[in-house]
DNA sequence: CCGGACGATACCGATGCGGTATCGCAGCCG
DNA sequence: CGGCTGCGATACCGCATCGGTATCGTCCGG
């Protein structure tokens, strides 16, 4: 590191720069509420640390000379861009500045995802939101090298340096083709849907969604009739759409609108599908924790009477 | 003035830094040439003048925090900065940086002032050079009122406040219309002119450079025909091509090419025309002393000899 | 369980800050 | 013209604070 600033400190820069612009080393003391000796000591001082003479002292104040009018004018852009660093720290230090990777995956993106960033760029304008598609497996090595602050996702899975929160429980719907039997329903149940084709998703990564809705048939003793696994749920309804059967989606999917689909809810009772948050358990950034808050203000609490349906 | 930077000083900055850079106090410490308490003591210091902790402690040394980061990045560029600024004073206090204000007039502005000018950016390419068309009268006005630096003229006016240098002692020439009689001579005496349709010029400020031509016609008790008076020599030598009568240029304004227009020397002997600086006799600024010494070396030295002839 | 490395703390001279008193100088005014 | 006034510079002093040495508490690794 070089070391030309040798001992300059911001208090010759505080002091020229009063001195310069009150054009006295007295009017100057005044308003620094200090005497006027300390003043000329720190001139001295810093003109010969520059090796420089920036003031031509008069009988009735002084004048600046060419360099030290350049000076005068550097010192003022350093004091203001040193505030203006602290100002940025200290809103880093609430979470206001910065930048926070999103993990996003699934359905959720097309709902409770982009409510919860609104929501967030809105109350903390200056932080810089960045949102990555990744799947769990993805959004768990990318939290582990620092490349994501936080990720969405439907499954839960331990481990031990990361923290999993619910925070919402989606009820489901089925997305029929038009003119299918069941649309004559107004609501669905699980055994509505027994032996009826479905399309299912996502292929990976397992345990996913899909096996929380095969889960529900098994337990009541159903049977699934699956025509097709697909990757993502847009491909799922778009199958839908085109008469393969019937899928089910969460209620965030339901902006999801395609020609020829009809969605009918599931009763709630039935089945709820969690949205979760996945956070590095040693994180404590006040960034972070901003952004939790706002999750939580923003996505109504997951009733804990269904988180046993998990 | 706002004081929100409190009493935090470049040493702060420069010790945190290290300790940034390094992760690792006892390092910064030697980096630094300074033992590791005063380093933890400066670096507490500043966090308490932030308000923020900018290092988390660890077993193996430091990690930063996210508002650390921040400063680290805000600390860096101040410092980098800093140093920047005393360059640029530096730089101004040799007369390397700023700007100078120049006044041009008349025929001078043809040749020798752009020699003088160009050598000067060369020289000194952070300086900006902007140039003012002034007469002799603007000139010194805007001197007085710090518009002007330094100014180029050819007349040579005693003023308490200001200073006068010759610079350069051009030779006359004589603008004549192609096919004019007097063409067939190589070299012209003022004798030879006597008689002759003239056009002179400028009409202002007086006196000038006409007062000096027509003294040369009366030192000799010669008669100088006048046809017309104009107000440049750009007009002169235009009206000699349109065979008004000749004129009488300076060496400079040899490069002032119109159709129909013949160039002739006169006698060096017979007459020169000073070209002068003009400047505050107060001004003792690195930037024009600069100026003043490579207009020296572009510009030949005026024969002392001939100085008399003014 | 102990040795080594880390940052924090305690304490100590020395530097250097800001304060008071005063000087030297120049312009102003009676 | 001589004292007055207001300016920046200087001399000197007390104390805050710097940096240095010695040491502590703690965590990690052998």
């Amino acid at each position: 590191m070089s070391n030309r600033l040798g001992a300059i400190e911001f208090r010759h820069l505080r002091y020229f720069t009063a001195v310069a612009e009150a054009r006295s080393f007295r009017a100057a003391a005044q308003q620094l509420h200090v005497s006027q000796p300390p003043l000329t000591r720190q001139v001295q001082q810093l003109e010969e640390l520059l090796g420089v003479v920036l003031l031509e002292r008069q009988p009735r104040g002084v004048e600046l000379t060419a360099a030290g009018a350049v000076f005068l004018d550097e010192a003022r852009n350093l004091l203001a861009l040193a505030e203006q660093a602290l100002d940025r720290t200290q809103m880093a230090a609430q979470g206001q500045l910065g930048r926070l990777d999103v993990g996003v995956f699934g359905s959720a993106v097309f709902d409770a995802i982009p409510r919860v960033i609104q929501a967030f760029r809105t109350a903390y304008p200056k932080v810089e939101v960045v949102l990555h598609n990744l799947d769990r497996a993805g959004q768990i090595k990318a939290l582990r090298e620092r490349r994501l602050t936080v990720g969405f996702n439907r499954f839960f899975v331990e481990e031990p340096d990361l923290v999993w929160d619910v925070v919402l429980a989606e009820a489901l719907n089925v997305a029929l083709p038009a003119g299918h039997r069941l649309t004559d329903h107004a609501r669905l149940t699980i055994a509505d849907l027994s032996g009826e084709a479905m399309v299912v998703y996502p292929r990976s990564p397992r345990p996913g969604f899909i096996d929380q809705v095969l889960g529900l048939f098994h337990r009541r003793h159903l049977t699934a009739q699956v025509v097709q696994e697909v990757d993502d749920v847009v491909t799922a309804v778009a199958l839908v759409s085109s008469g393969f059967g019937l899928t089910i989606v969460s209620d965030s999917a339901l902006n999801l609108r395609l020609p020829g689909v009809v969605y009918r809810p599931l009763e709630r009772n039935e089945a709820l599908i969690d949205l979760c948050m996945i956070r590095r358990i040693d994180d404590d950034s006040p960034l972070l924790r901003a952004f939790i808050e706002v999750a939580r203000e923003v996505l109504p609490p997951p009733p804990e009477a269904h988180a046993a349906a998990r």
